[in-house]
DNA sequence: TAGTTTCAAGAACGGCGTTTCGAAACACTG
DNA sequence: CAGTGTTTCGAAACGCCGTTCTTGAAACTA
């Protein structure tokens, strides 16, 4: 008997998207949600039915964010070559983070004063570790349980994580190049000392 | 002829602390004009004329985060072990960052929509830069301006960045030992591979 | 004391996140 | 086909934010 429901999954996504643009194109100061409700051609009161307040809304973009980046990871096929597919995750990474670096300062930075993420939503991640860590264990031959693996596995991430940012916030270097050169300086010089320190184990 | 004024450099450094104090206590969210003026006995007003804007306040926060980093890391004595003389200046920083989650969120995260540190900003990190090229060019006896040093000073800071932000999130790992662990292992791998390249060439 | 000039602060404005509430839209009954 | 009941929708309202303005007080000169 009741008036049917427009909001429903299918806005949500739409919601999510328009979001997402508008994160883009604007930056966190543009997505407010009364213009997030009109570019999604609906009401703010749907908006907060959908997603429960401004931070979930801003938690369904980092999820977002981290769903797009694993799919990118996922894309890229394993050779023979066990370094070169472990480099390959930290330059798909990046492009991700310099394509859409809104969306990745939503992932790792923390551009929303609504949102804080917590341990919880940090579980989303896990499955970019995973990825990591198998490229990782290939590398060093070992075990993808071992704690040396997820040891190094960290430390390639945090130092990912670290270039990234310096690189969008521009303090990595002035050109291209020095940015290319430190870039490659860090993760070559990390990869050695983690194989070496392996190798006298 | 004019009164007195009160508002001066003496009310813009409480003002200062105060919202330093209310960001620690409270979070980014907890920083508002009106609080933070009547927690320093004076008017919104007051705050505008002082700092412009809610970035100019934030920025000034940014500032004084790496003056008071700078400060402790000049404290830390040059002993004749470059090596433990490079690993105290991430000890310290990592000290300040777990003392002062939230200051350090705002030299490193962006967790004010307001303020987003632009080039110009960043040159206050210049001196934190300089104090680690000085130790890495004594680890790898190079010279400070080669820009070996500087790249290698560019990785470093990035790991160490990357590595607290990862603490600080809680995704470096569930027990302190964990995330000691990781920290040394990323630290010593990285800083292993820059003194093997920099032997090779 | 009167006049003048500067300053301080409370009130006001638009926009934000969020909630409320009356109207609208459907299915079913008589 | 009109009426009823139930559910959903969205415009408007609320409080708080950053920011600005207006009003009135304060201090100095003559």
């Amino acid at each position: 008997m009741p008036r049917p429901k427009t909001r429903d999954d299918a806005l949500k996504d739409q919601v999510l998207t328009e979001s997402i643009s508008l994160l883009e194109s604007g930056g966190a100061i543009a997505v407010t949600a009364r213009r997030v409700a009109s570019d999604a051609g609906t009401s703010t009161a749907a908006v907060y039915e959908l997603f429960g307040d401004k931070a979930g809304l801003v938690r369904s973009i980092f999820f977002e964010g981290f769903a797009r980046l694993a799919a990118e990871l996922a894309v890229v096929a394993p050779s023979d070559d066990a370094h070169a597919d472990l480099m390959s995750v930290f330059d798909t990474t990046r492009r991700f983070a310099l394509r859409s670096p809104m969306l990745f300062e939503v992932m790792f930075a923390r551009p929303f004063t609504e949102f804080e993420p917590g341990p919880k939503d940090f579980e989303a991640a896990t499955q970019i570790y995973s990825e990591v860590i198998r490229r990782v264990a290939a590398v060093l031959d070992t075990s993808e349980t071992d704690p040396t693996t997820v040891d190094a596995a960290h430390a390639l991430v945090a130092l990912d994580r670290g270039l990234i940012a310096a690189e969008l916030s521009g303090t990595l270097g002035r050109s291209s190049e020095s940015v290319e050169r430190r870039r490659n300086t860090a993760l070559t010089a990390i990869i050695d000392g983690l194989c070496t320190a392996q190798d006298r184990s």
